[in-house]
DNA sequence: TCTGGGGTCCTAGGACCC
DNA sequence: TCTGGGGTCCTAGGACCC
């Protein structure tokens, strides 16, 4: 048996575990620059703010609403997420973390003698009292066939107090014609589209499709969900590997002109990757910079360029991706256009110790110490204390960020207060 | 005025090999 | 007019996820 844990609207929920007079009242939390809506809570949902709304247009509506703005908090949310994944570990070793808000758990020889329904019940009551956090919880015989448990579970919590077993076959085909094509996990916009327009509306009809025709739109992934969602497992709970691409985008929260601006920014761009890479011991070969112009302003002239480069020699260095960003930068920035957004990619990795023989060009010995000193320091001190020059020039950047609360659960100085 | 960020996997087609 | 067969590796692009 698979179980899918789900944190009802997380963020908003762990905004609500410190301002619990919020608690029934509409919250939503905004993206990076306090752009789109990226979280709402049930009573936000009830007033009719879309995933993904761009804040601006929905000012008024949040005001009418009396709706609690937040910017988003990810110090707050990634250790919240942390105390809900190890209280999770409690009910199985078995334990997949599959997003900041979701986990499968796998619970193997336990079938005949335990009672799910009276796990669910108490997962939800452990990461409640825990956290604060209110989950859901659903059960099947496959991954995918959870995720669809899980949103029963979540739809229909009067029914079953947020946690559903699908633990005979009449269960799962009533699930899955209640569940909507475009709801089923792997299905999303393209084949949505697709496959209601040989009208299959429901994850049932996707299911009564010939295997050919999957395998021919939709590839092997496709038919590996579709036999998933008839009960046969072809999902494996998957073991936590090393990232195999490290990317720091932003957009700005204005738009820039100036080469020595874009630089400032890929620069600190190339020093978040490279602190990432070393979090992980992994060195890269290969980076990309791209930087594209606003997309929506249709007024203003658009350019967007990525140019991709061969490191020298793989390298976590702070020093080396900065300068070899800049070189980058160079080849693609374009004088006479806005900039709303740019990106450091680094892919390819070897392992940090591995020490590539190559003749002429190697990570330069002192880096290695130089970064090492770099990572205790900004540890110790908080993030991002120590930078690079080329990071600095007269300005620091600041993202928008508003509504902003505090990180409660990592910072002493932000600890909540309670009177004596 | 304002519209997020960070990942994974698969396939088709081209280049190249013997 | 006709011009083999069978591989591997790499990349770009498309699809998906939260």
């Amino acid at each position: 048996m698979f179980a899918l844990v789900d944190c009802n609207n997380f963020y908003a929920s762990c905004e609500r575990v410190f301002q619990p007079q919020l608690k029934n009242k509409p919250i939503v939390v905004l993206s990076n620059n306090d752009g789109c809506v990226i979280a709402r809570s049930n009573e936000a949902k009830k007033c009719g703010i879309p995933m993904g709304a761009p804040a601006f247009e929905h000012k008024e509506l949040f005001e009418k609403e009396k709706i609690h703005v937040f910017s988003s908090n990810y110090a707050l949310y990634g250790d919240m997420s942390s105390r809900v994944m190890d209280l999770l570990t409690e009910f199985t070793p078995e334990i997949e973390v599959y997003s900041i808000d979701e986990a499968f758990l796998k619970f193997e020889g336990f079938e005949t003698h335990f009672n799910f329904e009276d796990i669910g019940r108490k997962i939800r009551h452990r990461i409640y009292k825990g956290t604060g956090i209110p989950v859901s919880v659903g059960f099947a015989t496959t991954k995918s066939l959870a995720k669809a448990a899980n949103k029963v579970a979540k739809k229909f919590p009067d029914k079953t107090s947020h946690v559903y077993v699908m633990d005979t076959d009449a269960k799962r085909i009533k699930a899955l014609k209640w569940l909507a094509v475009a709801n089923v996990w792997g299905i999303g916009h393209q084949h949505a589209a697709r496959l209601e327009k040989i009208g299959v509306k429901s994850a049932y009809e996707f299911t009564q499709l010939s295997d050919e025709w999957v395998k021919k739109h939709m590839s092997v992934v496709g038919l590996r969900l579709k036999k998933e969602l008839q009960g046969t497992e072809c999902l494996e709970m998957e073991i936590p590997a090393s990232k195999k691409d490290i990317a720091t985008t932003r957009s700005f929260d204005k738009n820039y002109t100036e080469f020595d601006d874009l630089k400032e920014r890929v620069s600190t761009f190339a020093v978040t990757c490279a602190e990432k890479l070393r979090k992980q011991k992994s060195c890269a070969n290969t980076l990309m910079v791209f930087l594209h112009t606003n997309g929506y302003r249709k007024d203003l002239p658009q350019y967007a360029r990525n140019y991709l480069l061969q490191l020298p020699f793989p390298t976590n260095s702070a020093i080396e991706l900065s300068k070899q960003a800049t070189l980058a930068l160079k080849k693609i920035f374009r004088k006479g256009y806005a900039y709303k957004k740019a990106g450091v990619i680094v892919m390819d990795f070897s392992p940090e110790n591995y020490d590539q023989i190559n003749l002429f060009n190697n990570i330069n010995p002192k880096h290695r110490k130089l970064m090492e000193t770099l990572d205790q320091l900004n540890e110790g001190m908080g993030t991002h204390k120590i930078k690079l020059a080329s990071q600095d020039l007269e300005r620091t950047w600041k993202m928008r960020q508003e509504k902003l609360s505090p990180r409660y659960s990592t910072r002493i100085q932000e600890a909540i207060k309670v009177k004596a």
